[in-house]
DNA sequence: ATACACTTGCTTGTCACCAACAAGTTTATT
DNA sequence: AATAAACTTGTTGGTGACAAGCAAGTGTAT
């Protein structure tokens, strides 16, 4: 450069080093989230994540230690995601109420960032490999998600519109496998019927927890 | 060779072409299987499955295209395996019965060959992937089992054990979902109790069908 | 029956691509 | 100005796909 610019104004003032590592680590779990969507996690190279994230492909390693750790982050951060729609949307419900809320809401949340489901999916899937890395933070998101279930139906039981000899952790096991496998049917057939699917599922819950227990223990 | 080997006597005859390519191939399926349980996606490599095998690297290729051609040989394998060992549990069963005896047979399958449901849903994982090439035979097989479990609810229906009101496609959505949903949960948490989750699906399905709606449309 | 032509199973050489590491360059902080 | 941190680039070992070649089985005409 002959004449180095003088003093952009236009430009913002210098970043602090904070800002910039959020910056840079919230442009490559964007990007790596876009790409996982659109090339799959073959195509979800470093290079293609530096290009995409605007850096060199040498980043990814410098932040996150490895691919691996970028996407525990993208996890993360998905996970974040949803945490915070829930809360919202539940309020202080519990019980049936709560149960009943929470499937509407993530209705609602795999309408509104199907981005995020499917890369949720998509390593989640290849956490089932016997050689990944982040096999444990899958477990542990799933098992304080049926402990969030599980909360609930005890709620319920407290307030006595849950019958008492109802298993909590079973009840939460049945919970997240449903939605699980909805969502694993909805992301291979595109022309899986999503609401109607998780609308059912919701009314054989409420049944499953309101009606009497036939079990004669 | 010096002296050709005067018909050696221990060794069996000589395989016909067809043969040799039957023994290949169902070696190289077979080492992926375990290679998938083993060391996973990443670690099946060609040159891992020939080794396995006792072949070259380069016998995948030639016989099923690529690896992803392998894959879905493997998931094809799979399939039929289930597909007899649900033939044979369950008769000429249909309604509840048939949906009963299908869990059941289903838990007992897991059971029997968990290194076979592992693989399944590893590739299945991996199937969500955009640049997947078995996405479709993994779409196809959802709605192949949908449709048997859509028959055994048409099945009770026609002998009055389950209301005409329930929508059998719906209840094969749920039915399909729960079994993912579960074996999902049990393969990232080696402490999941897999049994009582099959066994309170099975309950709550037989309650679903059996009861009767509350829906007033 | 047997020798020759043909087909098919199988292996090895090669290439482009990728993740990880290390060493170097640029930008903030003190 | 000196140090530390963010960021880039060179390099290496390993991977999947393809192509060319070798070896074993199969058909047929004499």
């Amino acid at each position: 450069m002959p004449h180095p610019a003088p003093a952009p104004k236009t430009t913002e003032p210098p970043l602090t080093q904070a800002e910039r590592t959020a910056r840079a680590e919230a442009g490559m779990i964007e990007a790596a989230i876009e790409l996982l969507n659109t090339v799959g996690i073959q195509g979800t190279t470093l290079v293609a994540i530096g290009e995409k994230a605007g850096y060199s492909r040498g980043l990814v390693t410098h932040h996150f230690g490895s691919k691996a750790g970028l996407f525990r982050a993208v996890l993360k951060r998905i996970t974040a995601n949803w945490t915070a729609d829930l809360q919202t949307a539940l309020g202080d419900r519990t019980g049936i109420a709560a149960i009943s809320a929470a499937i509407e809401a993530h209705l609602a949340h795999v309408l509104r960032h199907p981005e995020y489901i499917r890369a949720q999916n998509i390593l989640w899937g290849a956490a089932l490999d016997p050689s990944s890395e982040f096999k444990p933070n899958v477990a542990e998101f799933m098992r304080i998600q049926r402990e969030s279930v599980a909360a609930w139906v005890r709620g319920g039981q407290k307030t006595g519109e849950i019958l008492p000899e109802i298993n909590p952790k079973r009840i939460a096991e049945q919970y997240y496998g449903g939605l699980i496998g909805i969502n694993s049917q909805w992301l291979v057939s595109p022309d899986f019927d999503l609401k109607s699917a998780y609308t059912d599922f919701k009314h054989n819950m409420v049944r499953l927890l309101s009606a009497p227990s036939e079990q004669t223990p």
